[in-house]
RNA sequence: GGGCGGAUAGCUCAGUUGGGAGAGCACCGGCCUUACAAGCCGGGGGUCACAGGUUCAAGCCCUGUUCCGCCUACCA
């Protein structure tokens, strides 16, 4: 008996933080900058400083975690590269909102003042995060940890932006962009979310300017309307085609603005005829380079009127609309007001309406940098799983529009660009000039502005290795393995890594991108703060453990589905880890070493059995595992573990260890336990990495941790591998008998504790072989008094009966059970039997089905015909005798 | 407007070359059997959304319909 007997219950708390400072204590977690081991490696998806894990995190943390775990496990060279964004917008509102709480901003502390102290938030507060990773269970090198705005990335970023720019791959230029007047700056097309709005479409007359008549326009915004400098009409409008005059009067502003033809009009809508505000909407923007117009811009950064909005200056955007719809009313030429629903533009930060806004703006040329970056998924040099987000991806990508990557926020990576105060030359460079390289002056400032923080995530697989220099490690592990991550970040992230890495490497950044879905609530609703339905990961860990919450996450994680979360469902997975762990304290009880080999000569049939499930198993865990399916992976162990290993290994077994004398088939039994349970462990690693560390250390035999191990290969203990083929076909047979026995006695109402007398008829004899070496395992688990073996059919008139495959099952049941229960038992099963046989007789009497199906299909269906009729006689038999013996 | 995904047992969902409809939970019955009552043994339960089509054979392939979810878009 081993001395180190495990408590009743596992309890979590403990032994995660034990082992995972054991981890990091011994560098298991670090990969090598070069190896003879296949490389292996991932990039993970840097959360923002400012982030608290959530759902999301912890199913995208997991999964990597079981993909690196599992690689290790089977000899791989591992590095999964960790690190942080500094999320700019995010951050900056952080920390600004932060000051706010002192009563400051940013403004009064100044943009130098106000970057150190973003550094200090982030020096304090920055590894929240990290630290969640790490309960997680996270096997992240963190001795490699990256921060987009450390040193070598920054450096990186600088060099990316200079050679584009000189590449013409980056340019500056006015253009209409999405602005945030919450947050003061320009966004990406990305940074945009759209929501339907109840809105009013506003019909106005604008009067021509011969006092001939008007044209009607229509609008969702009519304040824009101040800063309209034409009214478009399509050229092929007949209502327009004979007007008496070229020009309107704009309302309110008294203002002459031309009219003017441009196809982009749908004559269809409304009146036919389009306001044009260059400077307040990206389509009139376009018509208005078209068409050489002026713009006006009318409503400022700050989402107020500027001083070109005529009386309705300072006026913020909102009050500005209903002043000028009252004074439009006023003037009778609102002409129409009707509901409207139509998308709007919010701040993806802060929610805010966002304006479209006419400002100087830096952007990348995506249409070139994308090419590529189409044709590598094309040409499958990296595939996107599950496929269908390669359409997805693609849509996005042909159609991409440039990047606006200029930010007009404090916090982030400076665009390294100075312009000369006196002759105005723009400069590009690493480092700040000395002096103008057009006039010599030194007088130069630098450009304000900072980068969309995905400039510097787009960066992230190559920059986090030492890019731009050629490092060791580039060279192992570039282009990454996999790259695992949520749809809502595919155009966001990863089509600009794509872009940026064959760009500046020259190959793909990685040669698989896993996209996995999102985790929702119990009722399949996206959780947020605001529905106050969110699940906290860490409070799900500290009630039920990690390995629990993490099983979870992978057994649901089918791909291409939803996970829906709640606690109950991680309670049954709490079950499963504590079923692993009283199995091993079972089976601790009764080993005291372990072994190199297994005495193959005196293993038993449930021995050879395990060992080839195990086999199997583990191959089928493993194939999973590389094509991304979590859920069946686990499934796949957990079925094993708990309804073969338990429901079975481990009872048939029991008789050996408490009962047998020792011996060399005691050994051997001991031998395939421990093997058993060994491989057990590992397979189970990557998915509950503490509950299987904590046993393994327990576990004798095993020198230090199971992330050193090697993934099992049970069938490397037997010599013969053939022969566990043949346990199979065996033990399948009798788990079968024992089955039916406990069917009979679950049916018939007989106590557990009744020892039965039990007869096997069959005209095989390896049926009869089976029965009769198995002997004592089949009693056993069968519960029973006797069980005889007999090749004919003479049987008790008081016996319970059942067809097992060739073999049939007598359950003497005198003096045990009553008869009319027996009677309705059988007439129950011959009644399904019969249902079954109907659906097989109607397909072998279809000429088509015998003319036209594989043979091989026919002679299945042939051989279970047979089977299933043979079975209803028997039955039938029996019932015929049991019905007389009642009356 | 375009696109994608889903609809299978009471609930949540698996079901990958078209040939047996499954799991977990819940439910019912029986068990404190010397690892585990967070457990063990057994059981009931489904026109695979609807309508067509292809096929000897369809949960799976094709077409259409309904409902739900998501992504995306410059129609004022």
């Amino acid at each position: 008996m081993s001395k180190d007997l495990l408590d009743k219950g596992y309890e979590p708390k403990a032994v995660e933080q034990k082992w995972y400072a054991y981890w990091e204590k011994e560098g298991l977690f670090s990969a090598a900058d070069s190896s003879d081991r296949t490389p292996f490696s991932i990039v993970i998806p840097p959360p923002n400083v400012t982030g608290v894990l959530h759902m999301g995190h912890a199913l995208n943390n997991t999964m990597q975690d079981i993909l690196c775990r599992y690689r290790r496990l089977k000899g791989g060279n591992v590095l999964w590269m960790p690190g942080t964004d500094h999320a700019g917008i995010a951050t900056q509102n952080v920390v600004e909102r932060k000051l706010a709480q002192q009563g400051r901003d940013r403004h009064e502390l100044g943009r130098e003042k106000f970057i150190e102290a973003v550094w200090k938030w982030r020096e304090e507060y920055g590894s929240a995060i990290i630290n969640q990773l790490k309960r997680l269970g996270a096997s992240c090198d963190w001795e490699r940890e990256r921060f987009t705005m450390d040193e070598g990335l920054s450096r990186a970023v600088r060099t990316v932006f200079v050679k584009l720019f000189k590449q013409g791959l980056i340019y500056r230029g006015m253009y209409i962009t999405n602005w945030c007047p919450r947050c003061r700056t320009a966004l990406s097309d990305l940074e945009v979310e759209h929501e339907e709005l109840d809105g009013h479409l506003y019909h106005i007359q604008y009067p021509l300017a011969d006092g001939s008549g008007a044209v009607t326009v229509a609008t969702t915004r009519p304040e824009t309307m101040l800063g309209d400098t034409a009214v478009a009409v399509h050229p092929d409008d007949e209502r327009y085609a004979n007007l008496s005059c070229d020009e309107v009067i704009l309302p309110l502003m008294d203002r002459k603005i031309p009219i003017i033809r441009d196809a982009y009009v749908d004559k269809a809508f409304g009146t036919g005829a389009l306001k044009v505000t260059p400077a307040h909407d990206p389509n009139d923007f376009e018509i208005g380079q078209r068409q050489k117009l002026p713009s006006v811009k009318v409503i400022g950064e700050d989402g107020t009127m500027t001083d070109d909005a005529g009386r309705y200056t300072g006026l913020d955007r909102f009050a500005c609309r209903k002043a000028v719809t009252a004074d439009l009313k006023k003037q009778g030429l609102l002409v129409n007001m009707e509901d409207h629903k139509h998308g709007v533009g919010h701040c993806y930060r802060c929610k805010s309406i966002v304006e479209p806004n006419l400002s100087r703006q830096w952007f990348v040329d995506a249409k070139t940098l994308a090419k590529p970056a189409i044709e590598a998924v094309e040409s499958g040099k990296t595939r996107i799983i599950p496929e269908s987000w390669a359409k997805t991806y693609f849509d996005w990508m042909y159609n991409i529009k440039d990047w606006c990557i200029s930010r007009q926020i404090w916090w982030g990576h400076q665009i390294p660009a100075w312009t000369c105060r006196s002759c105005d030359e723009l400069m590009v460079a690493m480092e700040a000039p000395g002096q103008c390289v057009k006039c010599g002056q030194r007088d130069l400032i630098q450009e304000s502005d900072v980068l969309d923080t995905w400039f510097s995530s787009a960066l992230w697989p190559f920059s986090t290795m030492g890019w731009p220099e050629k490092t060791e490690l580039l060279n192992t592990f570039y282009p990454t393995s996999v790259l695992v991550t949520g749809f809502d970040i595919l155009f966001f992230w990863v089509a600009r890594m794509m872009m940026m890495g064959i760009h500046f490497m020259g190959d793909v950044p990685f040669r698989d991108v896993y996209v996995h879905a999102l985790v929702r609530d119990e009722e399949g609703k996206k959780m947020s703060k605001s529905k106050g339905n969110v699940i906290d990961p860490l409070n799900v860990i500290d009630q039920y453990g990690t390995d629990a919450f993490r099983f979870t996450l992978a057994a649901f994680a089918a791909q291409g589905r939803d996970i829906k979360m709640s606690e109950r469902r991680v309670e049954g997975y709490r079950h499963f880890i504590n079923k692993l762990w009283n199995a091993a304290r079972f089976s601790l009880m009764h080993l005291d070493s372990g072994w190199e080999k297994i005495d193959e000569a005196h293993i038993s049939l449930p021995d050879k059995w395990i060992l080839s499930r195990l086999d199997e198993v583990s191959s089928k865990v493993a194939e999973a595992l590389e094509e991304y399916r979590f859920n069946e992976a686990a499934g796949t162990a957990y079925q094993f573990v708990w309804h073969e290993f338990c429901d079975w290994y481990l009872e048939a077994v029991k008789p050996v260890l408490y009962d047998q004398a020792e011996g060399p088939s005691r050994t051997a039994t001991m031998q395939v336990l421990w093997t058993a349970l060994k491989d057990i462990l590992i397979l189970l690693h990557p998915f509950a990495p503490f509950v299987t560390e904590e046993i393994w250390e327990k576990l004798p035999g095993t020198a230090g941790s199971i992330m050193k191990a090697v993934w099992p290969q049970p069938a490397a203990y037997v010599a013969d591998i053939r022969q566990l083929g043949q346990a199979r076909t065996e033990m399948d047979l009798v788990m079968a008998l024992i089955t039916g026995i406990r069917n009979i006695r679950g049916e018939m109402n007989i106590a557990p504790s009744t020892k039965l007398d039990v007869a096997v008829a069959s005209g095989r004899n390896s049926v009869r072989q089976t029965v009769e070496m198995h002997h004592g395992l089949i009693s056993n688990l069968a519960r029973l008094n006797t069980l005889q073996v007999q090749d004919n059919d003479d049987r008790s008139a008081t016996a319970a009966t059942a067809i097992i495959d060739d073999a049939t099952l007598l359950v003497e049941l005198k003096g045990v059970v009553d008869f009319g229960q027996e009677a309705q038992r059988l007439e129950k099963e011959i009644g399904k039997l019969t249902k079954e046989l109907a659906g097989v007789d109607k397909k072998l009497s279809n000429q088509g089905f015998l003319s036209k199906a594989p043979t091989q299909v026919v002679a299945e269906v042939r051989e279970k015909q047979t089977a299933l009729s043979e079975k209803r006689q028997k039955l039938e038999a029996t019932f015929q005798k049991v019905k007389s013996f009642i009356s």
